[in-house]
DNA sequence: TCGCCAAAAATAACACCGTTGCGATACGCT
DNA sequence: AGCGTATCGCAACGGTGTTATTTTTGGCGA
């Protein structure tokens, strides 16, 4: 045969890594092809024959923000109260979206126009989410939390911190209002929405 | 002078129309001002003497968006239950969202890359959640809802309706997750978590 | 050892985008 | 009537993602 490759591992790294710092500079729409194979000193071409198509390579920045994300969740302390695990999971929730909104952007919000996460990547993406699960699940077993699906207080968890933190992100809150001071509150809030009545009200439904 | 403008009121309509068509059909991506202007039987130059630039007739969509959105908030009927009263907002909130999902991306969502709205678009989609926050106001001057800062809860509010929609509409939800049947319940599991504890439970924080 | 061949990479082309400079146009005023 | 000018639309510019074409390059057989 012929010419062995030179577009190897150790390319595919390096573009990543550049079009991650693309993008967590100045957002996905300053992602060109063109400028990061420049800037890798390769060519275009590069691109294609190692991922494909720009959605792909996008596909690898989803996919290495979700192990990044995955392993922040998975390494929170759990105390085992259903409520403070909750806020402490929400905590690093957004603390991992702050570290990089771009990449939050594109793990969560879409914000790469033609990009559409592959199988795989959705599947790793849902597995992040095992640790909130588990404590719900739990918390549901115990008694502590109210007898509903657990797919449903999951995913009102997270719909609560992912709006939180998007509605941040893209700069709907206003101006004055203080997100870090208010997000331990509304976390705690919101978890004890989920809990169940202990002994009084007007009784079971 | 010379020359009256062509370029009025009714074509600044007709193209206004004929965006918000195109974005609803095939998203932000496909909104093109070249394809617009020849859909609208014009030239591209129309565009910029009536809007400016494309930002600004994104802009121009996101007033409109934010005035039916409006609309549906604010003829909301109310019970002065405030858990009650929450979750018909939020379920308003929802139908205006299903009802465009482009548009609402949008309007809460930046996915038109370039945009951002300006001042006075700003200020009307911040008078839009006026509803939502008489009706917390109510339930904190009432002793019904927690001391907190009323924007603390509206936030909150908001922030959880919008994670639950904007999950929803981007994909992110499982596919066999029934969103329909699962909205009311969070629904009202994050209004309760607001409420001030009655005389039971543990006892105060 | 030389030359060939196929695989891989880079260049250049294509179709599209938002935006803008400039020439053609067509009315209102003198 | 004819001039001036505000308005309009064509065409060009620089950019994008993608693809076809050409060039390079190294391994293998003669």
């Amino acid at each position: 045969m012929a010419r062995p490759r030179t577009h190897d591992e150790a390319l595919r790294l390096k573009l990543l890594d550049r079009a991650g710092e693309l993008i967590a500079a100045d957002g996905p729409k300053a992602l060109s092809l063109r400028k990061l194979a420049a800037d890798a000193g390769t060519s275009t071409t590069a691109v294609y024959s190692l991922f494909g198509s720009k959605p792909d390579l996008v596909n690898a920045l989803y996919t290495e923000g979700f192990r990044r994300f995955g392993a922040r969740m998975a390494g929170t302390a759990l105390t085992g109260d259903p409520v403070e695990d909750l806020v402490a999971l929400g905590s690093a929730y957004r603390a991992s979206a702050l570290a990089d909104p771009n990449l939050y952007g594109i793990m969560f919000t879409r914000s790469v126009p033609g990009f559409e996460p592959n199988e795989d990547a959705e599947k790793l993406a849902r597995k992040t989410l095992e640790p909130l699960e588990a404590v719900i699940r739990r918390a549901i077993a115990d008694g502590v939390f109210l007898d509903v699906p657990p797919e449903t207080v999951a995913v009102g968890c997270w719909a609560f911190v992912h709006g939180l933190v998007s509605l941040e992100l893209t700069g709907n809150l206003p101006e004055e209002f203080d997100v870090t001071g208010s997000y331990e509150t509304a976390l705690r809030a919101n978890a004890s929405g989920w809990l169940r009545p202990q002994i009084s009200r007007n009784g079971p439904s």
